[in-house]
DNA sequence: GAAGATTGAGATTTCAATCTTC
DNA sequence: GAAGATTGAAATCTCAATCTTC
């Protein structure tokens, strides 16, 4: 069964109108991508969900722990999760009622404030971390061939560093324009 | 500048713990996903946003067009879109009230609605859609060589049949457990 | 004036319960 | 009893406004 048929939608193609393969190629990789991630997003959920922890609770964990001194400034945080600036300031505000991480005063700048990871939050990671591994090693790594593997971390970076400009660093995200 | 350094957290593998690059390479890849889905579906939001439609409605109404007669089960829209049953109820309650969508009941069997695309509704994607198969080619497509993308949907799909045992028809989704 | 962070209000989604039909 | 769909309540996220600091 192939999952993305042509599009029975008029084209309205303005000029030189695209062939309906090709609209059918391109639907077909958006479809597989969304369709992918949705999958693997719904199984690490139920894994996490299983030491208590939701999906964004456990990237934020992740990062911090994996960031020099287990600290990231709010902002910084923000651009990695493609959360928005509010939606960081909550779940910081949920890990930290929950004694997973604490803010801590920046000296230099006092605009800033850093989540910083306690050690409850490292246990708590390190306690969801196997399955998550296991997990994406059994749905992810484990299906294809080391070429294919290879393949598709190549494509995906190439991909990711065009959509993502500056995902990593404090650099603004420009939101580039259609 | 590498995006996934080595976990900073300890593996408490518990037996031939696994080297601390294979936990890398996992997160790596799981990672590249998550940022290359984060960066196309933040484009393709703002994108369809222009068109007066939401993401989740674009996909109910590009789903909806491509289905013979325009129609598609509530229960086999859920399971389509990664979203819960009542999910549905409200994105479709919202479509229908734009007069995008109205429901049907079915005949042979009065539990089941069925979801039916409007001519509004195909106008409305007609709309939107040349647009988004511009952002597929530039940010996904043209990015990569035939190979590569032949690569990527390979990739894609191996993966995808694995984590998604039945997102095309009215079978159930046994959420595979962990 | 701009950057960083937070807050209130509003929108969207899920969970659990309910109702109808098979 | 199970499947399909809906509803109320609660949780989560975003937008716009606000406040502080550079």
């Amino acid at each position: 069964v192939d999952e993305h048929a042509a599009a029975t939608v008029e084209q309205a193609a303005p000029d030189a109108a695209p062939a309906v393969d090709e609209a059918d190629l391109r639907l077909t990789v958006m479809g597989l991508l969304a369709e992918t991630w949705a999958g693997l997003s719904a199984l690490a959920a139920a894994q996490v969900a299983q030491h208590g922890l939701g999906e964004v609770e456990f990237e934020v964990l992740l990062r911090l722990s994996r960031s020099p001194d287990g600290l990231l400034r709010m902002t910084d945080l923000a651009a990695q999760t493609s959360l928005s600036s509010s939606g960081i300031t909550r779940v910081v505000d949920r890990l930290e009622a929950a004694g997973s991480v604490s803010r801590r005063a920046c000296v230099t700048d006092r605009r800033t404030t850093y989540a910083v990871v306690t050690e409850t939050g490292r246990a708590r990671l390190a306690a969801a971390l196997p399955g998550h591994l296991e997990l994406v090693e059994r749905w992810l790594v484990a299906p294809l061939s080391a070429d294919q593997l290879g393949a598709l971390v190549d494509a995906l970076r190439v991909v990711r560093d065009g959509v993502r400009p500056c995902a990593t660093a404090g650099t603004r995200p420009p939101v580039p324009q259609v």
